[in-house]
RNA sequence: GUCUUGUUAGCUCAGCUGGUAGAGCACGUCACUUUUAAUGAUGUGGCCGAUGGUUCGAAUCCAUCACAGGACACCA
């Protein structure tokens, strides 16, 4: 049973001898007037003034209790709230009357959140504390938290209970406000530069635009199952068909694959579509996004990213099949070779199936070779047509498409293409997706017929790109579970969960 | 999906080749009016992840399951 726990039962007790006393544990009388950090900021003259202190100076300042030391008739507490950490220096004869021996020292803990008021002093060891004349419980807490100096290091408790999580680890919280930091400047980027902020869909027909396996949801009153969508691309172009020139959204797709480091089944990105632009001009504005990011978070251009260095005043570009060879140290008479490529990856002890097309093995051979030494930030370019469904085919070589994937700590962080702006092709390209699948390719594109049908009502010339916000942030803030940067990531129910694999009717 | 490691008090962790559980923090009681993970004394706290098995006896050995971490596979 929840709160059976006899350290929570005594917590209870003390919550129900404060309201015996006339004090609500659970009081939202806030009088505060200041955060902690204005507060150590204004008062920073303290120690050079006559005694350290100045009682003219009055501040309520509220925060949970961190950390407790009663030392007689006087005690130090620190609380914290958003903004820092606070000393309060709490003495009995300050108090009024029976307050800090009978309530005080009795039934307020590690874990409460208070309201104290009191003057700004320095403490003899130097440190700018406040000096209380009044202490009010807001909150009683009647779980207790965990230990002071080790905190929660659990990772199961951590990503359970994320908000045990954020109290005990300040830096959790600094990554967390980083990620916010980096999509209010994506966010802030693409307005600036004339994008329209747009919202799609998120349950679909058809699940379009990736190579994924959708969750199913069932929709009451229709009869009908949706998909949840995998990724937004064909609403967007269906925008750019209906005339908005550039758009943008920021949000969550559902694949129902595998999870781990870098695979949570929600995740969020940025997909943003460009008229009259091509993935040349992706290229660019990428660069330039980055360089927005760098200067606005106020990181270093030489970022370590664990035991890597990534030199983001490096970005490279480089064609696919020349980086199986000069990164991937393949043979370069091999690479254009269907046969000699399953000779080689058969050499290497590697799973090849003679069922895949030329352009499937390459990006087998990228995939094994090449992708993990990608350190800097490196476009890849001209990707083969059967890998990319929804790209537009080179004007010189119809088997590769004007592509890039963009590279960074030997993973992919960003996908992007001029378009594919003709119907005919397109259709011939969702009905060489529908072979693959009845090749096993379980994930192949979905024919979409309402899509086609947009396109032929004529697309301007457009470059589109995807942007992995989750990874982004791993990168940015040097994490390297996808965990550590979702909030509250996927987990698997405890035990009491139902499941709908034991459903009996 | 495969392999591997882990799961012991609210938290962080010990617990040997099997003999019915231990520390620190926290909490209770006492002392202490400038401490910094305050200190000193003392006490409470446990279905040893779950279920079976081996054994006179299992936190410990074995099996199965659950969850988590790591690696690999799959996957953009």
């Amino acid at each position: 049973m929840i709160f059976e726990n006899k350290f929570i039962q005594q917590r209870i007790e003390k919550a129900q001898i404060l309201r015996d006393a006339g004090f609500n544990p659970y009081s939202n009388q806030s009088k505060r007037n200041t955060t902690i950090e204005k507060y150590l900021n204004v008062n920073s003259d303290i120690e050079n003034k006559e005694n350290k202190r100045d009682e003219n100076r009055h501040y309520i300042v509220s925060g949970r209790i961190k950390l407790l030391r009663i030392m007689g008739k006087a005690s130090f507490v620190k609380i914290e709230d958003e903004s820092g950490m606070l000393q309060i220096y709490v003495a009995r004869d300050n108090l009024p009357e029976d307050f800090y021996n009978t309530i005080f020292k009795k039934n307020i803990e590690v874990g409460d959140i208070i309201e104290v008021t009191g003057y700004p002093f320095v403490t003899g060891k130097g440190e700018l504390s406040l000096h209380a004349n009044k202490l009010v419980l807001l909150t009683k807490a009647i779980s207790p938290l965990p230990e002071k100096f080790h905190g929660v290091t659990d990772k199961e408790i951590r990503y359970r209970k994320r908000y045990l999580d954020l109290i005990m680890n300040a830096d959790v919280r600094k990554t967390f406000r980083i990620r916010s930091k980096v999509i209010s400047l994506t966010r802030h980027f693409f307005e600036e530069k004339g994008f329209l902020e747009v919202e799609t869909p998120m349950m679909h027909p058809i699940a379009g635009g990736a190579n994924a396996k959708p969750f199913v949801t069932h929709h009451n009153a229709l009869g009908i199952d949706r998909f949840l969508r995998i990724a937004p691309e064909l609403y967007l172009k269906r925008l750019i068909v209906g005339g908005f020139e550039a758009v943008f959204e920021i949000n969550r797709n559902f694949r129902n694959e595998g999870m781990d480091a870098t695979h949570n089944p929600e995740f969020t990105s940025i997909e943003f579509y460009w008229a009259y632009k091509t993935y040349k001009d992706l290229i660019e504005i990428t660069k330039e996004y980055f360089q927005y990011l760098f200067e606005h978070l106020n990181l270093p251009t030489h970022l370590p990213y664990g035991d890597m260095e990534i030199n983001f005043e490096n970005f490279t570009e480089l064609p696919l099949i020349e980086s199986l060879t000069s990164v991937g140290g393949v043979p370069a008479n091999i690479v254009n070779d269907k046969e000699k490529i399953l000779d080689y990856l058969r050499s290497k002890n590697l799973n090849a199936d003679d069922k895949l097309t030329l352009g499937y093995l390459q990006g087998e051979l990228f995939d094994e070779f090449v992708e993990e030494k990608l350190i800097d930030p490196t476009f890849i370019t001209e990707y083969p047509v059967d890998l990319s469904p929804l790209a537009r085919r080179s004007d010189d070589n119809p088997d590769i498409t004007e592509r890039f994937e963009l590279f960074i700590a030997g993973r992919e962080i960003a996908n992007a293409f001029s378009e594919l702006n003709d119907p005919i092709d397109q259709l011939a390209r969702f009905e060489a997706q529908g072979a693959a699948k009845e090749c096993g390719d379980d994930e192949a594109h979905e024919m979409d017929l309402d899509f086609v049908e947009a396109l032929s009502y004529g697309m301007a010339p457009t470059a589109g790109q995807g942007i992995g916000i989750d990874r982004l942030v791993m990168l940015l803030t040097n994490e390297h579970s996808i965990r550590d940067v979702l909030l509250f990531p996927a987990m698997k129910p405890l035990n009491n969960e139902p499941s709908s694999d034991n459903e009996e009717k």
